[in-house]
DNA sequence: ACCTATAGTTTACATCTGTAGACTTAAAAG
DNA sequence: CTTTTAAGTCTACAGATGTAAACTATAGGT
């Protein structure tokens, strides 16, 4: 499946994703107090993600549970590495970097990501080439 | 301005910051050889990109050089930090750890990460709440 | 068994995106 | 000076997205 959830959608998968599964009616109520979306927003949303396979319901007529068929996380470097792979690779860790210092994180995350570090540098490349130009980009060196 | 690029106007945009300034008839031979972009359709990318103010131009009539209003680097952590915004913050830390296994990172990014992280540590919060329900998330704990 | 409220389905519509052909006009060539 | 060529502008069009009203049918109440 190559479909992306777009900012939208992300913000009704948000609440399933937290409630594990929920039906239409909680979703309205949570996006209305949240968004003041309408319920025919929250209802066309909710038939677009399930075409685009982000969600599946347990196919009651009335009362429908809708429940997530990815998890979060997965999501999130899905969508994530799909805006990343249209931008320069010689460019992507300086803007993490700066991103980095926006982004709230917790101890333990830090942790990790300190972990994962310690691994990669031991392979890390000298540097990663510009590939914006097709062919050698002579300018990127 | 609070406009975002697309995926399309990226690729053009990539090729303008490497070039640091370029001509429609340089992007074009560019697209088409990347890409296979037909010239109206890098013109019109060109002129929306234009619009949406990420590039000016010398203002010449013809053979005008373009050439950007904003650095990719900010460029990107500013549509990165778009996407990870309609995100569940508690999420981010530990789907920013999955996605760099993936990304190729220098030598150099690594050790100013592990820089950063280093200062980030000593004030990072414990646990970073969920914020995809309204009001207090008791499910997130 | 009948009514009603409401969950789910259809339709709507402006704007944005991806992709590109057609048209205009002035710079370059002869 | 006239012609040609190509850079820049306009128009096009299908599909995606944000946002929502209108319609339909049935589960649940009386």
């Amino acid at each position: 499946m190559n479909k992306i959830l777009t900012i939208s959608e992300w913000e009704i998968m948000r609440v399933i994703w937290t409630l594990g599964e929920a039906t239409s009616n909680q979703i309205i109520h949570i996006m209305y107090s949240k968004k003041k979306w309408q319920p025919s927003t929250v209802k066309t949303l909710l038939n677009r993600i399930l075409q685009k396979g982000f969600l599946k319901t347990n196919g009651a007529r009335r009362n429908r549970l809708y429940s997530p068929t990815i998890r979060e996380h997965d999501a999130m470097s899905q969508t994530l590495q799909t805006t990343i792979n249209s931008m320069c690779s010689m460019a992507i860790g300086s803007a993490l970097i700066d991103l980095f210092d926006d982004i709230p994180l917790s101890h333990s995350d830090i942790v990790k990501l300190q972990t994962l570090l310690t691994q990669k540098i031991k392979n890390a490349p000298e540097t990663i080439n510009c590939d914006c130009l097709p062919g050698d980009c002579e300018d990127c060196k």
